[in-house]
DNA sequence: CATCCATGTGTACGTTGTACGCAAGAAGAT
DNA sequence: ATCTTCTTGCGTACAACGTACACATGGATG
């Protein structure tokens, strides 16, 4: 695809990013489309039928308006994402008397977890991560402010705050994966699907080159624990953060 | 860049006409596609044209084969992305004689950031993650057993070995987003990137909501080290499995 | 020599993102 | 009132995508 580059406007008055238009007050009575209405439409079709099925046709079919109605409000694809990623990510609360860092990151950790496990379609877009939406925006906020108290320079607050995130996004996806995978197989537990996997996994053991793995397949008892492995590995990440504040 | 190609076909697009096909070129000389062609020739494209330039017509067009080829191999896309991501991984690899588990770990934690930033289109496909070719099975055997010498259970070894691969995929996502980011608006520096980037940021600054975004702004000195920042989130999660390990 | 099967070819269909020009109504100026 | 201009939605159109399906061909096998 064309990688198109939006050219800046010379000189004149900055083009209104798309979140600044977003808290602008009245669009107009004329207008039936709102950014908000388009948001909450994507991600009505994306929770019911997936990420891929949000097209810009149907889009425009559930907000009953013409396929390119929508480019008026939204440059492309890229800035619906945004939208998107940003409605969802509202719903990232955390009590606002909690002050300890470690609960405040923790607290972010488990709940971004169950919000990707709950929008899918969240794992699909890469660019997420860095998109610095109104509302991520905020979470980042809280979390960088909860660190700062802790004495960490302002590097290593950075550096900490990424590090539980990319911990967060790199797990949710493989959880997400892995559901989708089975869902797809019509799996319907981790007992059907190693049913399912059994005669592969027979071969891969038998070439000997996995004992690890064997040694897994036997003697693990949390196989579908997943919320477990998160808290395990989030709990490591903090650990870690916490030997460098000093304790 | 959008690709004007197209280029003459032998025949052309009119009528294949009787005459035409009688004197059709001579019986040509079967190249005979392998999937290691193809896997080598996918790579190639997606590493000199980004990800999204491997459409199975240009991959047939690298191959001198018609569009449809490859599909006597493979699958579809999904089958192709596979044999792409084991194709690459087979360059992790880790010295025989390293048994420490945090030397194992630690080493192909930075050998799969470099691998991942020397072919970013591996973090534009979510079910990277999962899959599960031969030569990702043979990096986590490695990894898992150099954890499994150590004492943890089953369960944990196998947590500990997601928990730091999540860390990894996350981080080198967000690393390469940012990257692609930069480059798509060609951005060359750090420096650029933020003088460009200055109104928008003035703009936050000035609601007041952001002021631990500004502390960092302000006093952050290795905020182009993204290798610093990803040693010390993957320090902080091998920290986090030493105390579980009982060092 | 006949037959089969694996492999490559060609055409074709449905779907996608979105560029571009037009239309309808509101707002401001004359 | 008339005219311009801006905003918003509509409709058409296009190139590119993945891939289904029917056909062709040539080496292996009988």
């Amino acid at each position: 695809m064309a990688v198109a580059k939006k050219e800046g406007e010379e000189g004149g008055a900055e083009a209104p990013s798309l979140w600044e238009r977003m808290e602008r007050p009245a669009p107009l009575p004329r207008a039936s489309l709102t950014l908000e209405r388009i948001a909450a439409a994507a991600v009505e079709i994306a929770d019911e039928e997936g990420g891929a099925a949000v097209t810009m046709r149907r889009l425009a079919g559930k907000l009953g308006v013409a396929p390119m109605a929508a480019y008026r409000h939204v440059d492309g694809k890229d800035d619906l994402w945004a939208l998107m990623i940003d409605r969802v990510s509202r719903d990232l609360t955390v009590p606002e008397g909690t002050t300890d860092w470690r609960e405040v990151l923790r607290s972010y950790a488990l709940q971004s977890r169950e919000l990707m496990l709950a929008h899918p379609w969240m794992a699909a877009m890469p660019t997420s991560v860095i998109m610095l939406t109104p509302s991520r925006m905020a979470v980042a906020e809280r979390q960088l402010a909860a660190l700062a108290v802790c004495g960490l320079d302002a590097d290593s607050m950075m550096a900490a705050f990424r590090a539980v995130t990319s911990f967060v996004h790199g797990s949710a996806q493989t959880e997400i994966a892995l559901r989708d995978y089975q869902e797809r197989n019509g799996w319907t537990s981790g007992d059907e699907t190693r049913q399912a996997l059994a005669p592969q996994m027979r071969y891969l053991i038998s070439t000997g080159r996995y004992p690890a793995f064997e040694q897994y397949a036997l003697g693990a008892t949390r196989k579908d624990d997943r919320a477990w492995e998160f808290a395990f590995g989030l709990d490591c990440v903090l650990d870690g953060i916490g030997l460098r504040l000093g304790v």
